[in-house]
DNA sequence: ACCTGAACACCGTTCAAGT
DNA sequence: ACCTGAACACCGTTCAAGT
């Protein structure tokens, strides 16, 4: 006999999420996700595979936020948009942002992220060839910068000096990706 | 009566890293450590205030094995030769690396390692009122890059593949350098 | 002074049992 | 089909006790 269904995946992965962001990765245990659901931990393992399952799941999430700029704006607009919403997420979800540094990255979500800064590359005028690599480089500068942020690298300055720094990041990139023009 | 005494700090720590070096940073445990050193876990909290006091123990660790160049040298050789260094210690210890991105990074070594970075800045010409900014670019670019090489980001790339990347980075990073001159 | 035995609260995970 | 109870092996940490 069928009984109610108390919870899925999706919500399980809201709860997740939400004691990270609240108390950090470290709070984030199968008990206590089950308690915020209240459901004892056993349920948890019919919506997700296991523990490793379930911090995929978040990063997935965190992914989902990344902006994605439309195709017609000007090159550097889309990488600058894309960039912002990295830190914008990072500082959303201190916790869990480390993680996208682990991560190989395979998933669908990950690669569209990754051919959005491929396609404003290619915009941009850089050939073909060096694509590949100018991606990995920007995106590691910016991911980079972005777990430093998370993780309180930065603790002790002021938003407009980290802003200051990243917006020097940025310029940096720029010239960098201009220098590889064909 | 005093009895012999068994193990030190230094000691576990070695027992530490060696594990963390051949198994990743999750096989570090108390357990773990104890039983390399063939003492009972206990044992250990004599030595160290408890794991997060031993984690930091390792970082120092790493700390340790970046290079100290010659400030009679060039100002970029000197900055290469830091960056190659944290590439071979983030190659050496990956699974501890990681935990370089997320110290307070206010400890003795540490003080130190960005005092070297921000005296060849000077020497390379960049004013004072830029250097800290210029330092903190430059570390997180190279520990991004690091980093991100010690998680296995860029698994399935050739040695050479990475190399070359590296070597991309290097150059914008003093292009940009150059670019604060006054 | 240094190490150990026993104990505690916590963790992820499994599996048979209930509805 | 979905959730629970009971159980397991593991974790960090403490404290009194032994030498």
């Amino acid at each position: 006999m069928a009984r109610p269904q108390l919870i899925d995946r999706e919500a399980v992965l809201d709860a997740a999420l939400a004691i990270a962001d609240e108390h950090g990765l470290g709070a984030v245990t199968m008990r206590a996700v089950a308690d915020r659901l209240q459901v004892t931990q056993m349920a948890l393992y019919r919506h997700v595979a296991n523990k490793a399952d379930l911090l995929d799941g978040l990063v997935e999430r965190l992914l989902c936020e990344l902006p994605a700029p439309e195709a017609a704006l000007a090159w550097d607009v889309q990488l600058r948009t894309m960039a912002q919403g990295v830190r914008t997420t990072a500082k959303r979800h201190p916790g869990v942002f480390p993680l996208l540094l682990q991560l190989p990255a395979n998933t669908p979500l990950a690669r569209g992220v990754r051919d959005r800064v491929r396609a404003a590359l290619v915009q941009a005028g850089v050939p073909h060839e060096r694509v590949t690599s100018a991606e990995r480089l920007v995106s590691t500068a910016v991911l980079g910068f972005a777990t430093s942020e998370a993780l309180g690298r930065f603790r002790g300055l002021s938003r407009a000096e980290i802003d200051r720094d990243f917006t020097l990041l940025q310029q940096m990139l720029l010239a960098g990706i201009e220098g590889l023009r064909h």
